[in-house]
DNA sequence: ATGATTTTGTTTGAATTTCAAAGTATTGGA
DNA sequence: TCCAATACTTTGAAATTCAAACAAAATCAT
């Protein structure tokens, strides 16, 4: 391995865990201790499958990675702490569409705006041609990886 | 948001969970069925330990951000799977050494493939300037966080 | 020296997350 | 009409993790 692709190992190990670790510690802090990660997660899902227009159950769950089951317990508890609320869809009876309540707004937009800040300070630190080479950079990195998934089925 | 930052941004929210779980399935193929994701993780950290000649209990739980007790209970599977090895301390009997076996070795190797196989194919789609100024941004990102990080405390 | 404290690790009980399998209800086609 | 597929829920079990209580060894203070 060359000192370009110990960089780039190293940041894919060590950095990786590292931001995943201090985003969790963050929206911790930011939002309704009340919430696990995992939680926080589907909160997010739903906020982004009503944008879509679909919202239902299975949506959700195939973009979550998650079965439906799983989301089912997910959405029970999250139902009961008022930030999701369950209907049955008029058109198909057997759908479940999930939506998100004033409180979950709240949560959400508390992520988008660490995110916002997060990537602004991150930025900053990098020259405006390092900033353009990274963003296509990571978008090539970001498609190798698509076709890497798609490769191995799924 | 400019185009930069939500190139940036995507890649956080969403290809950073894509290529971890690439990362798991291929480590799931490539190696023994018999482990899971945090299975090969505390395997990992546990050869780290030995280069840097320090592993012991405690050393290899930090390192895995989990507590103390987390590890002994993940140690005894591993340790009856026949992956590693505990062994008491000369010098100071409270410590506990930890050991991989041969068996964990092919394991280790099988993950170290995969990342240069993944690191190359990587490299492969950009040129060589672009190469250049990732690995730097990248550190630059890196050291971003670490100093995130460290500010959180911890 | 010796008694108190710290360090190192283990055990245990509980919480969280997730899944597979079995079950219910609805839809749509043969 | 009836049967297969779809959408979802329930349930029991496994994996991961932690906090708290414990034990043993080392070190510190007096």
């Amino acid at each position: 391995m060359d000192d370009h692709q110990k960089a780039l190992n190293d940041f894919l190990v060590v950095t990786f865990n590292e931001i995943l670790r201090y985003e969790e510690a963050a929206l911790k802090r930011w939002t309704d201790a009340n919430l696990s990660i995992s939680e926080i997660h589907v909160i997010e899902a739903v906020f982004q499958a009503v944008e879509q227009g679909a919202n239902t159950a299975s949506h959700i769950a195939h973009a979550l990675h998650i079965t439906l089951g799983s989301l089912t317990v997910a959405v029970n508890t999250l139902e009961s702490k008022g930030y999701l609320i369950r209907e049955r869809s008029q058109e198909d009876k057997r759908v479940v569409l999930i939506t998100p309540t004033l409180r979950a707004e709240l949560v959400n937009q508390a992520h988008q705006d660490f995110h916002q800040e997060m990537i602004e300070g991150l930025l900053d630190g990098l020259s405006s041609e390092e900033e353009r080479v990274l963003a296509t950079s990571l978008t090539k990195v970001r498609d190798f990886f698509l076709r890497k998934a798609l490769a191995t089925l799924e």
